[in-house]
DNA sequence: TGTAAAGTGTTGCAAATGCAACACTTGTTT
DNA sequence: AAACAAGTGTTGCATTTGCAACACTTTACA
């Protein structure tokens, strides 16, 4: 996953950050980011961390909709924060800069000559949150557990891309199941049979594939 | 949904699709949009028309992953159409406008003044993209088919916002049940239950809502 | 205008899935 | 180290759902 500020000097992000009014805070683990936060539009950079986008609906039912890491992008433009139901936690402690989205295109900044880089940084997180909303739809609209369980790890397979067929679950089961809409203990009975068939094997979060 | 080139006069804009070497194509209905274009990442401006993202899988079957109109865009950066099983087929006569990616952040552009607008307007594109594909997921995480069918009834009311409760369906009952990823006879009995306990009534693709 | 294609409504049936309840393991916190 | 929380594996059962097959209506088009 790419950064906002790739290929732009330490000294040239402190500038721009300055230029952008970003502001840095600081979470411990289990807290509601977003709970004082305005909500203006606003493009959200984990300096270091871990957090988890979180659906509740009116009944009370809990989806994650998205895990973000050290160096990923979260924000009014990119998810629908704004929407009743979500929450931002924070699994660990956790720092994240905060840019106005008005900012992004303040007169300043056109004078600096880092802004094409940054411009071009943003429009690539942009398009790779896009990426990953599409390989997620392409995987919901399975219609069995089955096929997409086997489209996931294709998918994982083809991430990590080296080939092996042995790939590693960067979620746990639970989280697996929640990001496939899936119930999880339906889930285990399909891995079940999708060991039994010999379609892969399973050794924890190892997962060696014969399809 | 916005325009790339909003805000940018006729004049301005023919200048900046020259310096992006922009060219434009038409298309007869039926037509394989992307059968003989270069798979270098490009963004897509429907001009007019009309076309249908189609994703068919090893099995052959084939699933909407979106429909575009006259001003919508599409491209390498906001759909997965460099993967394999994906076409792009025009559903009437289209004229379409393709950028080279590259070009976005061409020397030459930064000198022009609606080049501002120019960024800000591709920015919205592709962050309206990312909150369609958030809305669909939202949609498709729902665990029923009434669930899904309810959730998507209410979306379609507050994006066209009259608030009269009364909406009107932009898709045909077979496109929405692919657009929901369920069985359209499944879909079709649970709508003949939802009139029945009273939550909707339903006049062709009017649906006045209850709930 | 007539014919084909696409969309719609219905229903029985088999299969897949969600739910609930439980035991057990692993990880975290104090 | 104890206590608690979170993750995992399993199973029976009721329900939902997909599938298949059909008739009928609407739309497209040659």
């Amino acid at each position: 996953m790419s950064n906002l500020f790739e290929n732009i000097s330490e000294n040239n992000m402190l500038k721009l950050k300055k230029i952008l009014r970003a502001s840095s805070q600081r979470y411990k683990k289990n807290i509601n980011v977003l709970s004082n936060v305005n909500r203006d539009d606003f493009i959200a950079l984990i300096d270091y961390g871990n957090i988890e986008l979180i659906y509740t609906d009116y009944e009370g039912n809990k989806t994650v909709i998205e895990e973000l890491e050290t160096g990923e992008v979260f924000g009014t433009l990119t998810s629908s924060i704004k929407n009743e139901g979500i929450t931002c936690i924070t699994k660990e402690d956790t720092q994240i800069t905060f840019i106005e989205y008005n900012q992004i295109t303040n007169d300043e900044i056109f004078k600096t000559d880092y802004y094409i880089i940054f411009i071009k940084n943003l429009i690539k997180v942009l398009t790779e949150q896009l990426n990953t909303r599409n390989i997620r739809i392409e995987l919901l609209t399975k219609r069995t557990t089955r096929d997409k369980l086997l489209a996931y790890f294709k998918y994982i397979d083809r991430k990590t891309g080296n080939g092996s067929k042995t790939i590693r679950l960067p979620l746990t089961y639970t989280e697996l199941a929640s990001y496939l809409s899936i119930d999880r203990c339906a889930m285990t009975r399909e891995l079940k049979n999708l060991k039994d068939e010999g379609f892969i094997e399973v050794i924890g979060k190892r997962i060696i594939l014969h399809y």
